[in-house]
DNA sequence: CTCCGAGTGAGTGTATACAATAGAGACAAA
DNA sequence: TTTGTCTCTATTGTATACACTCACTCGGAG
């Protein structure tokens, strides 16, 4: 593995995980040092990461990790929900029947799964092999970009919700719904079909922050005490 | 102006305008020697240019252009659709009328401006405002995001495209349904009077590649051989 | 007390030497 | 003739020194 490949994963799971919050300032020299690596890896996992909108240059300081606002969430997920339908929709059209009628028989039995409060990561799983599925199948250079793009913020923001027994429950039977219009060939109805889930999975997101203290994602984790001071918490950086 | 950005936009220009065909190799060596620039600056412009998805890498060999086939271009718009009807949905609910308005007037005497060719591009910078004050209307970073990253794509595909006046007078007609929607604020109207008019810009880049000789684009320029069967798609990070 | 400007230092920007790696071709063996 | 391997070489990957830029600060003038 590239050390530029090191340092890139590294620095990327301390943004996804929140071990360092928006408004945490990188510099080249201090990553460096910390990874034992030179400045070259890190400066080069620093531009994909600006290029994922996951930092931003702040010229003559640094690089701050970015803002995860209520708001930003809610164009995150306008966004998706838009491209993710389209994705449903084209895959309806194009997808290899026996692949999704073997993942239509295991969302059949998620409910199950879901019973047990140990099977959850085994519920997570098949979704990721859901979403692997429909990468394959859409067939869409272009829209398959612009999804993963997405996707580094969608697991920032998914860490801000919570995942009760209930709300995972609702979500297995929308996604049921999702995988039979596929294997049914209704595109029409597979678009819709995400359209809703995304919706119902944004609210519960936006529950979650909302409910949270001082209206505040910050509660998460603290921001660095000697940023605080400056205006970097407050959304107004932009992003390139 | 930094010595990286001389070399991307030395290398993006030259992609853009055919001028390095698909298919064209770069070495950092080369490129270095041929700008005048160590290979620092040149790695980073690379590295943009790949992230763009307008340079492929080639393990050991250096970076290839990357391929613009006719499938490619309808990938290409079909996302392009998407997106750009959806950015046209929200500016018609959140656009500053005065500007639009603006804009509409001068739209209406577009179709003077074209009798005469000399004015042509007095046209095209029309629609350039057009395009900005979308942008700024829009007023969401994800779609402006996604929908910049297919701007050089776009680019590279109109360059294969032949506008005579009539296709000229019907794009500006179309614009105008799509200003005057957005005017009105009939956020559906703006959303379909887009996909109709990039539709109808789509074909007319597929008349324009059809009617050139041996299907294709190669035309313009061979790609050299041995890349066209390689496997060019994007490199996947995986999500973790 | 406020404002302006030069100095200072932290941080990035660039050049270049050296290390690692992966294709390409030659050559030998089956 | 084919196939496997070995070596060579072109190209990228990494480290590091040095140059430059700009934000912050401190001092002096108003």
């Amino acid at each position: 593995m590239r050390a530029s490949d090191t340092a890139y994963a590294a620095l990327r799971d301390d943004i996804l995980h929140w071990t360092t919050p928006p408004g945490t300032v990188f510099a080249e020299v201090e990553q460096a040092k910390r990874l034992s690596l030179s400045r070259t890896p890190v400066r080069e996992a620093f531009a994909r990461l600006t290029s994922e909108g996951l930092l931003v240059a702040l010229p003559g300081r640094g690089l701050v990790v970015s803002d995860l606002s209520r708001d930003t969430i809610i164009e995150l997920f306008e966004l998706r929900i838009v491209l993710e339908s389209e994705a449903a929709r084209l895959v309806a059209g194009r997808r290899d029947p026996k692949v999704f009628r073997e993942l239509l028989d295991e969302f059949r039995l998620a409910p199950a799964l879901l019973e047990r409060d140990d099977d959850r990561d085994e519920y997570y799983a098949l979704v990721t092999r859901l979403d692997a599925a429909m990468d394959v199948a859409v067939g869409s250079r272009f829209l398959m970009t612009a999804i993963r793009q997405l996707r580094p913020h969608l697991v920032r923001a998914r860490r801000l919700a919570r995942d009760n027994r209930k709300r995972l429950l609702a979500a297995a039977g929308e996604h049921l719904t999702i995988v039979e219009a596929i294997v049914d060939g209704d595109a029409q109805l597979a678009a819709d079909a995400t359209s809703v889930h995304l919706k119902k999975s944004l609210k519960n997101i936006l529950d979650s922050v909302d409910s949270m203290a001082t209206g505040a994602i910050a509660t998460i984790a603290e921001p660095a005490p000697d940023f605080t001071h400056k205006n970097l918490t407050t959304s107004t950086i932009p992003t390139s």
